[in-house]
DNA sequence: AAGATAGTCGTTTTT
DNA sequence: CGACTATCTT
């Protein structure tokens, strides 16, 4: 106990006010930087060192599994002896534990399987197809975006608000199939884990008394991501004895495209009148210069619920903006100033190059590779979403689950054993027909001669196979029936057949997948280890799985960067378009969001924080060209460094895709933006510049669009009339000026 | 039935 | 550009 006094003793006024705080309810608006995932662990530590709470009687709620993991870590330094028996996990996480406990009063079968997106997405696609609904114009990812959208606003199918409009009639009737056909073959998504969760407390009062007996104290991190049925979830189980302690940044908010309600943050307030608040906004993590461009930044939001953020420490060094000429030289620049950061004894892992899209990361990559600069992706194609490994792993749901018609699907022609389009469609027929799941239809079709010779042996080859598995699962370790599933199922001699350089890669993450299920062969929660190893696979993204060891650099999205820190932070890709990204740009909500998330970047740096931005990108196939981001723009002048000075120009920039020089256009007005300067790629070029008209003897005329490379590599996209765009090497291309 | 090839299409963020 | 589909050839 007196450790954990003295360690409270260390922190400002407000935070000790929300660690000690005992009133029922507490919120604490957390700016960013402002101690916020401390005082949530030191609260807990608090809580069950004083004696307020037991550890198996407290139960703390992140988003991420990273956030989590973080908070565990975090909790065993503070407590004499490690966290056992506590309740930390996402909330994605806990209704799973409470589903799989009580399946059989949230109505799901024993081993109920947990699907991804991209099962979900196919599931809806085969729906679509079974009510005969095919239609160009209906788009499944449309109707995927609905039913999730439904749940995270806790509805049901049936209670889909009836519309006169036909779509959304044909999305409800959607939603009515998808909910039986998972309801028949016990699949559950990410939101019917939530809503289910939410039903358990609803329909089983005996067992929402226990848990509220059993939780003292209820924490949620990153409130202002919490969407309704969430909320509702925490209102239902916290009941009027559970003392809830949540904790959030309006400011943060970025998931409100997924459902999330920074309302709820106002809503507590109402909903609890006697929630005491408490604010923290002394930022110990950023420069003063840094901090004050965030600052700037979000203050043009409007609705926001008041917040300064302040520090008491010094300003630090100007942020550097780069204008690159294109995305190639964008990714040069900052692995050159990344290098040399290293090279002057920064540690790898405290860089990040933050970017808005998944897209982005290959060309930064590209560079990356180039200098030889060690690094490490969050995100992006995530280790369980690999093909492999998803094969792999549905041949193992199907040993959990014989009705898991995703796996089934998925893996039943996998590698190919003669099992085709045709067999499958009868299968699927003869399913739907009689309500069961593919396994059972293939079951009774064996029995009736419903499928022909070559099928029906190969199917009954199948099913063999997946059933000798699971006989062969009873004695021995989960990781060898990994290894078996790889042999016997044929992947490893189909990736064998393919011999190259991906296969290799691919066998190699079969064999991960062997490494990892070695972690849930012992202390997993009363759960078979098979059905934990499963549905971590489904609910973590399997990050945590990459090279830990060696030092290097972070590469991840801006929304996988929130509630972390990094001495240095590069933010790539400052363009109208990309950054606020298009499809966010029609309303101030969404706008607003974008804006949230550039503070959340912003944010994230503690020294040194770089922003760039390319004049053109190759995105899609094509070359576009966007003005600089309005995020720019909104950072006071005086705290930016523009490593390359932007001046007046005679070339504007096109909103759209160009394809042939005819698009582009020379322009006296709007917008400045360097090009003249010629920085580093044209500078030893006197006559040339971007926009310059020039004539080569094979294309003839054309227009400078852009250039890059440094000294004799520089390289210019020159678009000809006529001959389209071409990419030349200054130094070879006979170039003249005309 | 399976593989190869051509052609089309849509492109954000994640548990 | 690349993931997915439709169509072809074997």
């Amino acid at each position: 106990m007196s450790d954990i006094v003295q360690r409270v003793a260390k922190l400002n006024e407000p935070q000790q006010q929300a660690v000690k705080s005992d009133a029922r309810h507490l919120l604490v608006l957390a700016g960013a930087g402002s101690g916020k995932t401390s005082v949530l662990t030191h609260r807990m530590a608090w809580l069950i060192e004083s004696g307020q709470a037991a550890p198996h009687g407290t139960l703390a709620v992140t988003f991420t599994n990273k956030a989590a993991r973080e908070m565990r870590l975090r909790l065993e330094e503070l407590l004499p002896s490690s966290p056992h028996g506590m309740w930390i996990g996402t909330f994605h996480g806990i209704a799973h534990r409470l589903l799989k406990a009580h399946w059989r009063a949230a109505k799901l079968p024993e081993n109920f399987q947990v699907m991804d997106s991209d099962d979900q997405h196919r599931l809806v696609k085969r729906i679509i197809n079974e009510l005969g609904l095919k239609d160009d114009l209906l788009d499944s990812r449309k109707v995927q975006w609905f039913i999730n959208g439904q749940k995270d606003e806790g509805i049901r199918a049936q209670f889909v608000t009836n519309s006169y409009s036909q779509q959304d009639k044909l999305f409800k009737q959607i939603y009515m199939a998808y909910e039986a056909l998972c309801q028949r073959t016990g699949m559950v998504d990410f939101g019917e884990l939530l809503l289910r969760a939410h039903e358990l407390w609803l329909n089983n009062p005996p067992v929402l008394a226990f848990y509220q007996q059993q939780f003292q104290q209820v924490l949620v991190d990153e409130f202002q991501d919490t969407n309704s049925v969430q909320y509702a979830w925490l209102r239902v189980l916290c009941g009027d004895q559970v003392k809830l302690t949540v904790v959030g940044d309006d400011d943060q908010s970025i998931y409100g495209w997924r459902g999330a309600k920074v309302e709820n943050i106002q809503q507590i307030q109402q909903d609890y009148p006697d929630t005491e608040l408490v604010r923290l906004e002394q930022n110990y993590r950023s420069t003063g210069t840094i901090l004050e461009a965030a600052n700037a930044v979000i203050d043009n939001n409007t609705d926001r619920l008041g917040k300064e953020l302040w520090t008491a420490g010094d300003k630090g060094d100007p942020i550097k903006l780069y204008a690159a000429f294109n995305e190639i030289d964008e990714a040069r620049y900052i692995a050159d100033s990344i290098e040399s950061l290293l090279d002057q004894g920064t540690n790898a892992s405290d860089i990040a190059l933050l970017y808005r899209s998944n897209a982005q990361s290959r060309v930064l990559e590209e560079a990356l590779i180039h200098l030889q600069i060690p690094y490490r992706i969050y995100g992006g194609v995530r280790f369980y979403e690999r093909q492999e490994v998803r094969n792999l792993l549905s041949y193992l749901r199907l040993v959990a689950s014989r009705n898991d018609d995703a796996a089934f699907e998925r893996v039943v022609n996998v590698p190919a054993r003669g099992i085709g389009a045709k067999s499958l469609e009868n299968i699927r027929i003869v399913a739907r027909d009689q309500g069961s799941s593919l396994w059972d239809a293939v079951t009774f079709m064996l029995q009736n001669g419903g499928l022909k010779g070559k099928a029906a042996g190969a199917v009954a080859a199948f099913q063999l196979l997946i059933n000798e598995l699971d006989e062969a699962s009873e004695d021995m370790e989960l990781s060898e029936l990994c290894k078996l599933a790889i042999e016997a199922s044929g992947l490893e001699a189909h990736y064998d057949k393919e011999g190259k350089e991906k296969a290799i890669a691919r066998k190699e993450n079969m064999q991960e997948v062997v490494n990892a299920s070695k972690n849930y062969e012992t202390n997993t929660e009363g759960l078979p280890p098979l059905m934990a190893f499963l549905s971590e696979a489904s609910l973590d993204a399997g990050d945590a799985q990459a090279d830990v060891d060696e030092d290097s650099i972070h590469l991840m999205t801006l929304h996988s960067a929130k509630g972390l820190e990094f001495i240095q932070v590069f933010m790539a890709g400052l363009e109208e378009n990309l950054f606020p990204h298009r499809m966010s740009m029609d309303s101030s909500t969404g706008l607003a969001e974008e804006r949230r998330l550039c503070y959340v970047g912003i944010t994230r740096a503690r020294e040194n924080l770089t922003l760039s931005y390319a004049e053109t990108r190759r995105l899609f196939g094509s070359e576009t060209r966007n003005r600089p981001s309005r995020f720019i723009q909104e950072i006071p002048e005086e705290l930016v460094d523009s490593v390359r000075p932007t001046l007046k120009t005679t070339s504007t920039f096109a909103s759209g895709n160009y394809g042939s020089s005819n698009s582009y256009r020379s322009s006296k007005g709007g917008f400045s933006a360097r090009n003249s300067d010629m920085g580093n790629a044209l500078s030893e070029h006197e006559s040339l510049s971007l926009g310059s008209r020039v004539r080569h003897p094979m294309f003839g005329e054309g227009v400078i669009v852009s250039a890059s490379g440094q000294g004799a590599n520089v390289a210019v996209t020159v678009a000809f009339e006529g001959e389209g765009v071409k990419e030349l090497m200054l130094q070879y291309a006979k170039l003249e000026v005309i």
